[in-house]
RNA sequence: GGCGCUAUCGUCUAGGGGACUAGGACGGGGCCCUCUCAAGGCCCAAACACGGGUUCGAAUCCCGUUAGCGCUACCA
């Protein structure tokens, strides 16, 4: 059997959704496995809808996770003629006709349906037509449609996650494959370009299921095997409903900006629907695509679960090498407008990765390291000042002082922690004590990397300037009650 | 309404008739470690939607019910 062939198809209509980013990576995955083909496809028909910012947009998405395509990115709007030629070879060989049928008259139809409690279906009327009418129409300039002629065949495939899943023709209308402009609906123009394309899996969501008895139909009017379909499982929101724009954020930009890192962002997807079955969580990429199979894929729609993301992001922060992280740490800091007044950031980001959750996290804090003024105090710095009332200042001012010696070549965490306890020690302090108020001077915060190790990344000139600073404005503070 | 899909902790999932006292992860709670936090270690709470079958035996197979979701356009 010849590798499959695999498309990614979304339509530029908006950014590059989360579900679309995983069905996506779903193809990608699927065609690395097997050492099949990924083919890219914009499906522009939508003219009022589709930009070229979104196809942009859409493409620099794949690209940051990591998702690379095989051949494309093909424009479904430049293969109009073809889907037109099949559609009219569909007339010709009596399996479609042409339908005249106006707007208007389709509604009103559809309203007295609905009113007698029916559900509405095209009754085939234009099917009725002679050939001789439909030419005397034509030749008159009446606007026409192709539909497909369904039949009353039981239509059913072996879809590769949910098993058998069969239609009833019945059921089905005959449905329009193209319009009055000539443009090919949806269904057509899928089912030609996958022809065309020499298409063998169809990985895409599931709210397409209800197509596809529509584009099996097609196939086999058309003389072709139909490929195989898998149908993936949607996303939802908490709620429970499809995810979208008022959960937040939906787009992969979005987690782009909020410093979500790529290989993160694609273990997270790549979970949620699929799974190699046993305990896996953090998963590379190679093996990733090693363990990836159409039967680990979920049935049930997945609900997103931010929180999760994060932890994983910060899995990946931990694990990833400061080097790596320079860069977007980097553009970060100007964007917030801090410079690092060429300092080598490795370190700063080391001190702080493992306590991150986003790139975000880590230029803020990275910031404040560079520049302790900057920080902010918060609720539990406040309320260690209150409860530590005239001792804050105080332990502060002495910690200064012990330090000062170590500021000429002696400013190692080694040193600055020997010296601490020390300090500790011989002013009868817990270290806590002893500690604590540094942290809060330069973080503005009770929690950080150990205090040494702080000291050392802010280096002597600032973490001394800043504690004095802290001291002597807190120095007023009314003792604890 | 019609058609279709789905159903294991709050969430992501493992589970393919006995290995199930239903496992892991996120999130939540507790303890240890400790200058704080994170990490790490240990522990706790937390689920097979319901009802019928089939079977010696069912989370697992079948049927039904219920619920959720999707589609139902000259959108994609």
């Amino acid at each position: 059997m010849s590798p499959p062939r695999v498309r990614f198809a979304p339509s530029p209509t908006g950014y590059l959704h989360v579900g679309g980013a995983r069905t996506a990576l779903f193809n990608w995955l699927f065609a690395r496995h097997t050492g099949g083909t990924l083919v890219l496809r914009i499906e522009d028909t939508d003219r009022e809808r589709s930009t070229e910012a979104h196809t942009r947009v859409i493409l620099e998405g794949l690209s940051w996770l990591g998702i690379q395509w095989d051949e494309g990115p093909f424009f479904q709007g430049e293969y109009g003629r073809q889907h037109k030629a099949d559609a009219e070879r569909l007339v010709a060989e009596g399996k479609a006709y042409r339908c005249f049928c106006t707007r208007d008259e389709l509604e009103a139809q559809r309203r007295e349906a609905e009113s007698a409690g029916r559900v509405f279906r095209y009754d085939g009327r234009c099917s009725l037509l002679t050939a001789e009418e439909v030419e005397r129409r034509r030749a008159a300039g009446d606007a026409s449609t192709i539909r497909f002629r369904v039949t009353d065949d039981e239509i059913a495939w072996e879809d590769a996650v949910h098993g058998r899943i069969s239609f009833q023709g019945r059921d089905l209308d005959d449905f329009v494959i193209l319009r009055s402009d000539d443009s090919a609906i949806y269904n057509m123009a899928v089912v030609s370009d996958d022809i065309a394309m020499d298409i063998t899996h169809v990985l895409r969501g599931d709210d397409h299921i209800s197509n596809t008895p529509k584009q099996i139909a097609l196939y086999r009017a058309l003389g072709h095997q139909p490929p195989v379909f898998a149908h993936v499982p949607m996303i939802l929101g908490p709620d429970g409903k499809k995810l979208s724009k008022r959960h937040g954020a939906t787009a992969v930009g979005d987690y782009q900006d909020q410093g979500i890192l790529a290989p993160a962002m694609r273990n997270f997807l790549a979970l949620l629907g699929w799974s190699p079955g046993g305990d896996r969580e953090i998963i590379p990429e190679d093996e990733m695509i090693r363990l990836f199979t159409l039967e680990g894929i979920q049935k049930k729609a997945a609900v997103f679960d931010g929180s999760k993301l994060e932890w994983m992001n910060g899995e990946y922060l931990s694990a990833l090498p400061a080097d790596q992280l320079v860069g977007p740490v980097r553009r970060r800091l100007e964007q917030i407008g801090v410079s690092d007044n060429g300092r080598d950031l490795r370190p700063l980001i080391d001190s702080v990765k493992a306590r991150s959750r986003t790139i975000l996290q880590v230029a803020e804090r990275v910031a404040v390291r560079l520049d302790p003024s900057r920080s902010e105090l918060d609720e539990k710095g406040q309320a260690l000042i209150r409860k530590m009332g005239p001792a804050f200042a105080s332990n502060l001012l002495l910690a200064a002082d012990a330090l000062e010696p170590l500021r000429n070549g002696a400013w190692t965490a080694d040193r600055l922690l020997a010296c601490l306890k020390d300090l500790a020690e011989s002013n009868g302090l817990k270290l806590g004590d002893a500690m604590q108020p540094i942290r809060v001077a330069l973080t503005g915060s009770t929690v950080s990397e150990p205090v040494n190790e702080l000291l050392a990344v802010v280096g002597p000139e600032r973490s001394l300037a800043r504690i004095r600073d802290v001291a002597r404005r807190t120095a007023g503070e009314p003792p604890a009650a």
